[in-house]
DNA sequence: ACCAGGCTTCTTTTT
DNA sequence: GAAGCCTGGT
């Protein structure tokens, strides 16, 4: 054991409670240490106790410490939660996620790597916005070469910290990919951005090729620790290791089995590698499960044991007791989400649960809208975390621009993007004229405006551009002076937006209260520096997530992508859509490792419940907008039966079919995806709305083994017999 | 320059 | 079943 540290007063604060293996791990002092934290197993609490007692033993202060989160969310709890034991001086460590640590680095060394301190953080929206520029000035097909493509494949070089010349050149396609590289670059260069991976890339730069860069912040970060490390790509890799070089004092905690990131050059190698990069490293294993029951535990198991190349280990918990996990068919998607609602009010009722202790996990942002609409319908008070975020709305981004157009002059996306929003008459052709002015004589956009007249741009525009210039002084003489809300009124005031985005209907009036929002955003930040607060809130703008907002005490039911719940946790979990093709994803199962990696996706939302789990899958499904049959995901067969509860008000296995037509539809489905018996939706009297006879009134509704028989009376079409679970009728109330 | 309407295509997941 | 792209008309 290392030595007995002197007696704190708070120490048995923080040692108490802990386990044996949680223990070991905050006590480990000198040298690498890798913690292998599963699921519920207490990681949080052992890093944050970690941190405390590294801080309260006095083996480090607070500010030579570096730690490494996965999101801003987690990066705020831990300090929090470091404060809780230690007090203010944990304010002073670093924490942060990669990027956010990379940009405070960056901003202090901008002007060797050779950028303006002012840098602009390019979104994944900027980058298309300017790989798009790039294709049309190449004269290249966006059909036959797809900006998200040549996103992605620059994205993975420069994670695997490769420039253009480094990429592959082996075909006509690599060719037209690193002649892209290059002319992308260009623009950032000329435009003063850096994107998410030039972040991490740069700060590698900075600690390779300066060497007393290296030594700075190597002595300056004692203690180095990185969470989720099972999700850092090649980039994140080197920069960690790069800075713990020195002293070794590197602590990664992670997870293989929760890598979920590969898609964006994750690599869980990182994780299971770190005993060959460090031979001398402590290994500790939290396998002690403070979260779920037994039996969701079991299913969680014996889904990731299909996972080849894993880690093997079994979470285990002291919980007795606990319910089966539940799994249900249902017909369709909507049938689906009426039946998590049904769930949803009936726990509410028999087990007094809130609503904030329910949560409906799912594969794709898509899926949330069939659960929105049926909660809306039922009052059933949801927030949603991700599908259209904050930062991605139109009026947003505008607003957005405009304030780094006002901070960097040079920022010719930004500049695109609201030259003519609102409209003043500075259309294409003219935009066009003023980007390729400013790129031949290497200017910022801003003075190609100044130089409009000789810049070849039409005359019919010459008058707003001198117009629009005028507006833009007036607005960059206040930055600097003013505080960001101040700002953010006098963007809104001079360029006339309440009235450009108010356009009588509701989304006007739900896009004003963005604009609304975003002001008040930007006063977090008016007691700082006016010097540099501008800049401060358009960074941390571009690098918050939606986890980072939420806020679990709110109520209402929590709609989240599996990627994003990974960290959260709820008493009760529906994990939905379990089909082939959804869960595992159809473009998953294209690619190499893909199931792998959809299957800990499957494991990550299993993992989040603590008391109940339903899994739920639909017999169709509307995808594209037509509807689908679907097969129950394997996943869910890879489930033991011994472990699934039937559905309450048992539902018997599908009796044979018969009509001809349906007999053959069955035929492709039936074996994996089994008709769910009927459900009477129907009753007498009912109004209902069929997509080709219109409206008429059911008159009689028999539920047949297979089927829920109607007899409908149609106001035009008259009678007709129909099928409940085939028809497409809507009810009408 | 701008708009409306019809066409396509497409959707993983996100810092 | 939405968002983007193209076209043709003003």
């Amino acid at each position: 054991m290392s030595t007995t540290p002197a007696v704190q007063p708070d120490l048995p604060k923080i040692l108490d409670g802990l386990n044996p293996q949680q223990r070991e791990a905050v006590e480990h002092v000198e040298g690498p240490l890798l913690i292998f934290a599963g699921a519920g197993s207490g990681k949080t609490r052992v890093l944050t106790a970690r941190i405390a007692y590294l801080i309260a033993t006095r083996k480090v202060w607070p500010d030579r410490l570096l730690a490494v989160t996965f999101t801003n969310k987690a990066a705020r709890e831990m300090r929090a939660r470091v404060e809780a034991y230690v007090g203010d001086v944990a304010r002073q460590m670093w924490v942060g996620t990669f990027h956010h640590t990379a940009v405070r680095m960056l901003r202090r060394e901008a002007e060797r790597l050779g950028f303006e301190r002012s840098f602009t953080i390019f979104d994944d929206d900027d980058t298309r916005a300017a790989l798009k520029r790039v294709l049309d000035a190449l004269g290249l097909d966006p059909k036959r070469y797809p900006v998200g493509m040549i996103a992605n494949q620059i994205s993975t070089a420069k994670n695997e910290l490769k420039g253009p010349d480094q990429m592959p050149n082996r075909s006509y396609i690599d060719e037209v990919v690193r002649r892209c590289y290059v002319e992308y670059e260009a623009i950032l260069r000329r435009s003063g951005g850096l994107d998410f991976d030039d972040l991490i890339l740069n700060v590698v730069r900075l600690l390779r090729d300066f060497e007393d860069a290296r030594l700075y912040w190597q002595d300056r970060f004692r203690y180095v620790l990185v969470d989720e490390y099972q999700d850092t790509n090649h980039a994140q890799y080197v920069f960690v290791n790069l800075l713990a070089a020195g002293h070794r004092n590197l602590a990664v905690v992670g997870d293989d089995d929760q890598s979920i990131y590969g898609f964006r050059g994750a690599d869980v190698r990182n994780i299971l590698d770190f005993q060959r990069d460090y031979p001398d490293a402590r290994v500790v294993h939290l396998e002690q499960n403070y979260r779920s029951s037994q039996s969701i535990l079991d299913a969680a198991y014996h889904v990731i044991q299909h996972n080849p190349e894993r880690a093997p280990k079994r979470l285990w918990t002291d919980r007795k007791g606990g319910e089966k996990v539940f799994a249900v068919q249902l017909y369709n998607e909507v049938e689906e989400a009426e039946y998590v609602a049904d769930e949803i009010e009936r726990l509410r009722r028999t087990e007094s649960r809130k609503y904030r202790e329910f949560a409906v996990l799912y594969r794709t942002n898509a899926q949330s809208r069939g659960f929105e609409e049926v909660f809306v319908r039922r009052r059933i008070p949801y927030r949603l975390v991700g599908g259209t975020r904050f930062w991605e709305r139109r009026e947003v981004k505008d607003l957005m621009a405009y304030l780094r157009l006002l901070a960097n002059p040079a920022d010719t996306v930004s500049f695109a993007r609201i030259v003519n929003a609102p409209r003043r008459g500075i259309g294409q052709v003219t935009v066009d004229r003023l980007v390729n002015h400013a790129r031949e004589r290497d200017v910022p956009v801003w003075q190609a405006l100044e130089e409009a007249a000789g810049a070849g741009v039409p005359k019919a525009a010459l008058g707003a551009i001198d117009h629009f210039l005028k507006q833009l002084r007036t607005l960059r003489q206040s930055v600097g002076v003013l505080r960001p809300s101040e700002l953010v009124d006098l963007v809104v005031e001079v360029m006339q937006l309440k009235p450009y985005y108010t356009d009588g209907t509701p989304q006007g009036e739900a896009r004003l209260e963005n604009l609304l929002e975003l002001r008040g955003l930007a006063e977090e930040y008016d007691p700082l520096e006016p010097a540099d607060s501008l800049s401060e809130f358009l960074a941390d703008a571009a690098l918050t997530s939606d986890v980072d907002t939420y806020d679990e005490s709110e109520e209402g039911v929590t709609l989240i992508t599996l990627h994003m719940v990974k960290g959260l946790e709820f008493p009760i979990v529906f994990l939905v859509g379990l089909e082939e093709g959804v869960l595992p994803h159809q473009r998953a199962l294209e690619e190499d490792k893909g199931l792998d990696e959809e299957r800990r996706l499957c494991y990550v939302g299993i993992t989040r419940a603590r008391d109940r789990l339903y899994l739920t899958c639909a017999f169709r499904r509307h995808l594209y907008g037509r509807a689908a049959a679907g097969m129950t995901s394997r996943f869910l067969l890879e489930i033991p039966q011994a472990l699934i509860s039937a559905p309450r008000e048992g539902k018997a296995p599908a009796p044979p079919p018969r009509h001809d037509y349906r007999e053959r539809f069955l035929e492709r489905t039936a074996q994996a995806a089994p008709v769910p018996p009927p459900v009477q939706r129907f009753t007498e009297g009912e109004r209902v709305r069929h997509s080709a006879f219109g409206d008429g009134v059911v008159i009689k509704s028999t539920l047949t083994r297979t089927d829920e028989e109607l007899l409908i009376k149609f106001d035009k079409a008259g009678l007709k017999i129909l099928s409940g679970q085939l028809a497409p009728l809507e009810k009408l109330s």
